[in-house]
DNA sequence: CCCGGTGAG
DNA sequence: TCCCCTCACCGGG
DNA sequence: ATGTCCGCA
DNA sequence: AGCGTGCGGACAT
C-alpha cells in the first residue's frame, strides 16, 4: 500500500471522509444545530481509532465504497444500450400517474414531541433547565438536551463519546415507565383531534385533522396550534408540527400551501438524507448514482438510472418522495398489530460454551415474559448473535405449531456455531399475514 | 357415502363432470370440432375407468373442487367488510390506465401451421389424403389429421384412447427431424416478412407486420394473404393467420378491425378456455368465482372478486385479456435464450434401487448429450420422478459452479427416497437471470 | 433458494 | 403393451 | 422458507 | 474502558 498515484490518493480521501462522516453515528445529518461539524467529526473518530467498533465501521463503509462500484459499473453497461429518452419519456409517464393520486383534500399533520425523553426528566427535575445534557440506556444516548445537541451530542452515540465532544455533559438514566406514561398522555390527546390517528413511535403521530377542522370551522393551523398549546398545557412539554421531517424544531409548526407547486418547490430542496427511510448508506448511493446536490429535485433529473435500479432504490417510493406524495393511504390510519417481538443482550465477550448457553437462557427467560405479557405466539424463531468483531449471524427455523414457552425458545441453542459471542438475540414471529 | 340428499348428489354429480371433463384431456376445449362432446367424454372415461391414470386424476380433480371451495369461502368473508362499489371504482380506474397502452399503431400477427405434423406426413406420402391419422410418439397423439378430429381425438391423448374413439384411426410414428426441417423453412419465411419475429412453437410465431406493409403498401390483410401464400408455395402445407387464438382454423385467416371497440366486443364472447394462459383449471376456478358464461366479457363484471384475488389470477392479465390488449410488448420481438434444459423417460415400475440409478444414468447421459450439442451449462440440479401412482416428487440443488458432465448430474440420485418409480426427470438450470 | 402446480406445443 | 416429453412462469414457504 | 442489510425511535 | 434495544421492511436465494 505504497502506492502514491493521485487517483489512489484521491480513493482513500474519499473513503476516509465517507468514514468519518458515518462514524459520526446513524443519525447524524437530521438536525444542523451543531457549528462545526467538521471539529465534531474528526473528535468522534479520534476516540473511536482503534477499537474493533472503529474497524468494523471501516468495514462496512469499504462494503458501500464496493457496493457503489459495482452500481456504477452496471450504470455504465446498461446505457450503452439503453434509449435513455425513450426510459425517461416512460417514467415521465408514471410520475403523470403518481401525480394523479395526489390528495389534496386531506389534512394531515404529523406531530412530534420535542426532545422528547430529555423535556420530561426536565420537568421532573427543573434543575437541569439550560444545562446540557442527555438521556444515557446502557451506555448510549437515546436523547440530548437543545443545549447540549449544540456540541454535536446525539441520539445513537455513545456516552463516552458524547463526553468527548462536550464535557461538562449531565448524563440522566433512562426512565422508560415514566415516557410511557406521558407518551400515553399525548397519545390520548392527539386521539381527540383524530381518532384514526396513526402513532409512529412513543413521541409522535400522524394526525388526519380534515374532519376535526371540519367541524370545528378552523383552518389546519389554527388547528395545529391548539393541538399545541393543549399539549403543552396538559404535559408542560412542547411539541413540533408539520410536513415531515419537521421544518422548524423545537416548538414550532410548519404549514405548507396545499397545492403542488409549493409541495413540488418544497421537496426540490430538500436534502435527500431528511426523508424518512433514507438513511446514511442509501444517501452514499444515492449520491454515487447522480443525486450530487442530495436533493430530491435530482430524484427526477436521474429518474432513467433510477428506472433500471428500482429493486436497489425503489423507483415508485423515490418519485412519489420527489412528488411530495406520501403513502396513497390518504387515510393515515392503519390500525397497528405486531408482527414480531424479541428480547436482545450485550455483555462483554464470552468463550466458553456453557456461558453463552446460561446467557441464551436468560434472553428466553426475558422474551418469555414479554411474550406472556403481551399474550403473543410466534411460529418463526430467528436466534441472533454478534462475534466480538460486530459480525452477526442469524439462524432460523420454522415450526409447524404456535410457541411460547421459555424451553422452546432456548432450543435455538443447536443453531450456535461460534465462539467470541458479545450479543444474543431471540425474536419470534409467524412471516406474512395474520394467524387463524 | 349412503347419503342421497339432494345437495350431495349434486355435488357428486358435479365432481363427476368436471372430472369427466378433465379426462378428456388439456387440449380439450380449444377446437369445437367434434359433433357430440358428452358421448366422446363417456368413451374416454369409460376406456380409462379404473387405471392409476384415472385414479390419479380423480384425486387432481378432487383437489382443485377443495381449492374451489376454500376460495368461494374466502371470497365470502372477504366480502363482507367490502366496498364493492370502491374497489370496482378502482378497478375502473385500473382499466383506464390499461387502456391508455392499447397500441393500435402496431399490425401483430399470429400465424399457425394447420395440424402441422400431420400435415407434414401427408406431404411425404399422399395416400394418408382424406384419412383418418394421427402422429403418435411415446403412445401419445402429438397431432391428428382434421378427419380425425371429429371423432374427439386431439393432441396429448393416449394412443389407445384414441383408438377406441376412431377404431379406424391411423397411426403414424413421429419423424421429428423431419418438422425440424420444415418449421426451418417456415420460420425463414416468416423472417422475410419481420426479421424479429417471434417463433412460439415450431409452427407458429408472431410477426409485426407494421414496416412490411408500409414498405409494400399493403393492407394487412393482403400481406398476411401473401404469407399463407408463399408458405403454400414453397411447403405446400397450409397455415391459418390472425390474432391469436385463430378464429377459423384450417387454412384461414381473420381480421379483426383495429378499433378497441371491435376488440372488446370480440373478446366480450370469447370463452375464457380460449385464452392461452387459462388451460383447465384456471377455467374451473374462474367459473367458480362467476365467470358463468366462461366468457371474456364476465372479467369486467367479476373486477371485485378478481381484485381481491390477484395473486391467484393475476388481475392485470385478466384485464388486459378483457381489453384485448396482449402483452405491453409492441414488439412481438424478444429474442430467446434458453433457461433451462432437461430429460426425461417413462417406464414400466421400477423397484429395485440397481435399476433404479441405471435409468437414471441413462436420463443423465441423453441430458449430457443434448448440453454437449446446445453448449449449455447450469448450476441448479432438478431431480423429478414419479410413482406409480403418478405422483410426483422434485428435489433440487444448486451449486457454486456449472455443470455439465453426467458425472455430476448423475449425483442427484442421492435425492430418490422412494421405490415404485415410473418416471424420471433431470432438469438444469441458473435461476434467475443470466450468468456472465 | 426449493417445491409444487399450471400451461403451451 | 394400459396416458409423453420439453420448456416457461408463478406463488408460497 | 432462510439470511442479510437498512432504517427508525 | 468503551458503541444498545426493539421493531418493521426489502431483497436475494
Ligand atoms: N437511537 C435511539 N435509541 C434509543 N432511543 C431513541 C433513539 N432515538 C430516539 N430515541 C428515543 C428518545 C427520544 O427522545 C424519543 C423520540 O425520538 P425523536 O423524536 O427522534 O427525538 P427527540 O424527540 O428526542 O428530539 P426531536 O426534538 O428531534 O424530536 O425516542
Ligand atoms: N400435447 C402435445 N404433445 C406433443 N406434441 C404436441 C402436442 N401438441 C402439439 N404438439 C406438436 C404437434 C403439432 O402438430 C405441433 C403444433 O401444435 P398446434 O399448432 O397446437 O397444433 P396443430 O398444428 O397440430 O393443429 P392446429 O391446426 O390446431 O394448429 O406441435
Ligand atoms: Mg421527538
Ligand atoms: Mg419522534
Ligand atoms: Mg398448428
Ligand atoms: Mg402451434
Amino acid at each position: 500500500m505504497e502506492s502514491n498515484s493521485p487517483k489512489d490518493t484521491l480513493v482513500r480521501s474519499q473513503e476516509t471522509e465517507s468514514l468519518v462522516k458515518r462514524l459520526a453515528g446513524p443519525s447524524s445529518g437530521k438536525a444542523g444545530l451543531a457549528k462545526d461539524q467538521t471539529e465534531i467529526n474528526r473528535i468522534i473518530s479520534d476516540a473511536s481509532k482503534g477499537s474493533k467498533f472503529y474497524e468494523n465501521e471501516k468495514k462496512k463503509d469499504k462494503e458501500v465504497t464496493v457496493r457503489i462500484e459495482k452500481i456504477l459499473k452496471y450504470k455504465e453497461e446498461a446505457f450503452k444500450n439503453l434509449d435513455v429518452a425513450k426510459v425517461e419519456a416512460s417514467m415521465d409517464h408514471l410520475i403523470e400517474q403518481l401525480e394523479e393520486q395526489r390528495d389534496l383534500t386531506q389534512l394531515i399533520v404529523h406531530v412530534d414531541m420535542d426532545a422528547f425523553f430529555a423535556n420530561v426528566e426536565l420537568l421532573d427535575n427543573p434543575s437541569l433547565a439550560g444545562k446540557t445534557f442527555a438521556v444515557v440506556g446502557k451506555g448510549v444516548l437515546t436523547t440530548a438536551s437543545y443545549e447540549a445537541r449544540k456540541f454535536g451530542v446525539r441520539s445513537g452515540m455513545a456516552a463516552f463519546i458524547a463526553k468527548k465532544l462536550c464535557p461538562h455533559l449531565i448524563l440522566v438514566e433512562n426512565r422508560h415507565w415514566r415516557y410511557s406514561e406521558i407518551s400515553d398522555q399525548i397519545m390520548g390527546i392527539f386521539h381527540r383531534y383524530d381518532p384514526d390517528m396513526c402513532p409512529a413511535g412513543c413521541d409522535e403521530g400522524y394526525l388526519n385533522i380534515t374532519a376535526y377542522c371540519e367541524e370545528h370551522a378552523m383552518t389546519a393551523e389554527e388547528c395545529v396550534r391548539e393541538i399545541r398549546e393543549t399539549v403543552f398545557r396538559e404535559t408542560k412539554l412542547t411539541v413540533s408540527a408539520g410536513i415531515a421531517p419537521n421544518k422548524n424544531k423545537p416548538n414550532g409548526q410548519y404549514q405548507l400551501d396545499f397545492d403542488a407547486k409549493a409541495i413540488k418547490a418544497f421537496t426540490h430542496d430538500l436534502p435527500i438524507r431528511k426523508v424518512p427511510g433514507i438513511g446514511r448508506v442509501s444517501e452514499r448511493l444515492l449520491e454515487a448514482i447522480g443525486i450530487k446536490a442530495s436533493t430530491c429535485g435530482d430524484i427526477y433529473t436521474q429518474r432513467a438510472v433510477i428506472s433500471i435500479m428500482d429493486k436497489q432504490f425503489g423507483l415508485v417510493y423515490l418519485l412519489r418522495t420527489y412528488l411530495g406524495i406520501s403513502s396513497n393511504t390518504v387515510q393515515a390510519h392503519t390500525r397497528e398489530e405486531r408482527k414480531s417481538i424479541g428480547a436482545e443482550r450485550t455483555f462483554s465477550t464470552l468463550h466458553k460454551l456453557d456461558d453463552i448457553l446460561a446467557k441464551l437462557d436468560e434472553v428466553a427467560a426475558e422474551l418469555e415474559k414479554d411474550m406472556q405479557e403481551d399474550g403473543w405466539v410466534g411460529r418463526t424463531i430467528t436466534l441472533k448473535y454478534k462475534l466480538d468483531t460486530y459480525r452477526v449471524f442469524t439462524r432460523a427455523k420454522s415450526v409447524d405449531h404456535w410457541v411460547s414457552k421459555k424451553e422452546e425458545l432456548y432450543a435455538v441453542r443447536q443453531m450456535i456455531h461460534s465462539s467470541h459471542l458479545t450479543n444474543i438475540n431471540i425474536l419470534l414471529d409467524w412471516q406474512r399475514p395474520a394467524p387463524p
